[in-house]
DNA sequence: CAGCGGACGATACTGAGTACCGTATCTCTG
DNA sequence: CAGAGATACGGTACTCAGTATCGTCCGCTG
């Protein structure tokens, strides 16, 4: 049985000692000794202190680079509810570890910190995926920022509910629920123009009979002033 | 004359001697020196050295904080919006120190991740509005999450801009498009929905006929689920 | 005047983080 | 096989951000 490897003992040993004993009161020294290895290593492994118990951010960055990097503009959506996907899962495949990140991070300033840094790194991804998806009309840029910031603030909604409750409940139901929110909200913003034709938008009861519907439709078209 | 606070002399060093020999090549006895103070006084007035450049922030928080309290549900748009053009009036106000540090911030990644800290306190600030103004139904908690994302991007967005042009118009206009931007989005999503049922939305050419128009939207009423 | 409180400087210390060197191990090549 | 090179690790010295403490000075009040 081989031991787990380096990077993985430290970012336990981490964990638990902050658990123990608090952030501060714990030193590298202490982690190290704990994990069975040198300061230097730790060192080696993990650029800072705080570093030590966010152990994948950079394999899950590189993940979600890939799958963004698979799709095409025909598929961006679906890549980009993918890689959501991929990092709440990520989450909730070790369910102990990020309760207890949690329960850390709320009670330590400099790792709250470090987590803002590293959501933002997500963000900064997604913002230049949906960028390149983006045409180059005049507010392209602030579509891109819109989107990443609500994709990223849905899943964090969802994320913090989930680790709240304990993660006792499979948090992919929500996630869908929350993105189809955000999608729902940019695609109206989305629908490409067909030639400089402007686009309406109504809204109706869902169980609206097709009749009603399109009583409904006239009426907002009676209404509308002249194409110009 | 009397001399600048010493705070203000503390953060002026620091930006000057980050400028001219690099933040890390920079000490905090460096930065107190050159203000004529002690080291230990440097850190009576910054909590650490990243914070001495951004020596306005809690007392913006505070402003803001203030702006949104003094509103009620009633003027809470306008109450958000004016507490973001606080913000970007902030930059604009001192554009000198603003191009600088994000001069800096850019080049120095601890710089960087304060900043970003820095702004999540805003968006949390926002949120927490947002969400008193919400009423109690399912989806307002990821609303007000989504909400202050989208004001703190669209605020970004254009002070990124502004910055990057070196400060040489004056972004209220792009603000404000921003915002109106934002805010339309969320408010065909605040339209109140009728006792339970559901709305979706479709959307279409202006110029569609009654007929294509209800010929598409047959189409996705008869693909949709059936109703529970 | 004396006493108090607050602001500041000086000093000692801790621990995160960096740089460097030596040693051990492994792999590859002749 | 031996030797060379690469790699990983431990140990050590050091810097500097940040903390705690103490002493001194100054301004204010009674």
């Amino acid at each position: 049985m081989p031991k787990p490897p380096i990077s993985r003992r430290l970012a336990e040993a981490a964990v638990t000692l902050f658990d123990e004993n608090g952030y501060d009161e714990t030193t590298v020294d202490d982690i190290a000794a704990r994990a069975g290895v040198s300061r230097s290593t730790f060192f080696r492994y993990y650029r800072s202190k705080e570093d030590a118990i966010f152990p994948d951010h950079d394999a899950l960055l590189a993940r979600i680079d890939a799958r963004l990097r698979a799709s095409t503009a025909d598929t961006a959506i679906v890549a980009i509810t993918d890689a959501v996907r991929i990092v709440l899962a990520h989450y909730v495949d070790d369910a102990e570890v990020s309760l207890r990140r949690y329960r850390l991070v709320r009670r330590v300033p400099a790792l709250r910190d470090r987590e803002i840094a590293s959501v933002a790194r997500y963000q900064r991804l997604f913002r230049e995926f949906v960028g390149e998806w983006l045409d180059d009309s005049p507010d392209a840029g602030l579509r891109a920022e819109l989107m990443a910031a609500s994709v990223v603030a849905a899943h964090n909604q969802v994320l913090r509910g989930w680790l709240r409750a304990g993660g006792t409940y499979d948090p992919s139901g929500p996630l869908d629920h929350a993105l189809g929110y955000v999608i729902a909200t940019f695609r109206h913003l989305e629908q490409p123009q067909e030639h400089g034709e402007q686009v309406i938008v109504a809204a109706f009861p869902r169980t609206a009979s097709p009749q009603a519907v399109m009583a409904a439709i006239r009426r907002h078209l009676d209404a509308r002033p002249p194409s110009s």
